[in-house]
DNA sequence: AATTGATTCAATCATTTGTTTGACAACCCG
DNA sequence: CGGGTTGTCAAACAAATGATTGAATCAATT
């Protein structure tokens, strides 16, 4: 039988990365096993040898690639909870132990920085889904575990208010990944090429002053200007 | 030749509610148009016949519900510009502007609230891929007239960056929509039902934080705690 | 009642889908 | 060498896909 991973044969290899790519800029539901072997230079049944099925491929890319962002953002969590003792993490170093992986983590795989984006952005979107179970569990201790963080540095805030709060905060993110390129396509014109790091800076620089918006008054009433922290 | 709208047969309306249906909940690429005509007893030839093919349906669907929303956003942004004079428009009543048509018109559909919000969901996120010609210049007015409001209101903050912060605020709009079903069953438990409408003023109050944040420091570092702005 | 146009229907079209099969080849280790 | 594991291949599979046909049905007008 198959085993796992200590050496990958050559076109299973292959057919991993062209299934990265298409699933990337084409979707999950719309790319075919014939597509991917096509890419792949393989034959029509490889998939099913080495995957057990399309949807066995699906999960092994799927995992490839988000599991270690979603791990380096455990990591980077517990390290700055250790590194601040039992007192709260500030808010932007708890948003970009959120984001920043996800710049850290493009650079060690061979995809191009394009298609790692999109990939991890429909992936995102997917949730719930058709995702491995492994990822689901995943996700379900990342967002505890930052639920409980954003609610020490920020305890006026009530829990279900910080659930979704955390949620436009991935939605924000996903949104970035998948059309990122586009909007940089848009925007690129003033300066020279906003590359993906000043992006992520934007997006936790945004994220973290939604996440922290007015403590005092209780969500009810949004007609006309509330919030008067600032004045311009 | 099938003429346009004055008077809906029956079975055509009956196609287009059942792949709204459909379409919401299941995405735009699986559903099969004998999944559409089984759930509307409807012929399978029926589809062709009164929309071309299965893209034109889809495209009536999309257009359907999306058109209004957006004929709203632009309704309600004039009035308050008009309100205003020439005085930049209050960020909240823009944000709100953006986002109430989305609580409007959902009752004006006999579709569910939750599957319209799926369905306005998927669409939001598809953007530039297959939608119909007419859907995509009405997003680019909407998107070049919110940011012409924007920039007059946040005259420090520029137009690139803005771009930018609009778009994390159409994210998260995205992932409110197709999520939200999911997040209200997870946060339920404290208070009653939380409905769309308080979940929209949650997602103003972020949003409007989120655009305003910090005038001040150019958008270059983020590595750590940089914007000491708040004290915590 | 006859004619006309619009709609519905069962049957069928050619492709495409994921998967399976069985023969064949490559390799390793004895 | 020879047997056994492992991988590859062309071919075929059944099922599902979007679309089309031509006859049948309906509804309204002439």
């Amino acid at each position: 039988m198959h085993q796992t991973n200590v050496q990958m044969s050559e076109p299973k290899l292959r057919l991993i990365e062209a299934a990265e790519a298409l699933f990337a800029d084409r979707g999950f539901d719309t790319v075919s096993v014939r597509d991917i072997t096509k890419l792949a230079k393989a034959n029509v049944a490889s998939i099913n040898y080495h995957f057990g099925s399309r949807d066995g491929l699906l999960a092994v890319v799927l995992t490839r690639y988000i599991a270690p962002v979603n791990e380096e953002r455990l990591l980077r969590l517990d390290q700055a909870e250790k590194t601040h003792g039992n007192k709260p993490v500030p808010l932007e170093v708890i948003v970009d132990a959120f984001a920043r992986p996800l710049v850290t983590q493009v650079r060690k795989s061979e995809l191009s920085e394009r298609l790692f984006y999109k990939l991890l952005g429909r992936s995102f979107a997917q949730q719930d889904e058709t995702l491995p179970p492994e990822l689901e569990t995943q996700f379900r201790v990342i967002i505890s575990r930052f639920i409980r963080a954003l609610a020490k540095t920020l305890p006026g805030v009530p829990s279900e208010e910080l659930i979704w709060r955390l949620h436009f905060v991935a939605g924000a993110m996903v949104h970035m990944l998948t059309h990122g390129d586009c909007i940089q396509h848009l925007t690129q014109g003033s300066s020279g090429t906003p590359t993906m790091d000043t992006t992520i800076s934007r997006f936790i620089r945004f994220s973290a002053a939604g996440l922290r918006e007015g403590l005092e008054a209780p969500p009810q009433e949004t007609k006309g200007p509330q919030g008067l922290l600032f004045d311009f």
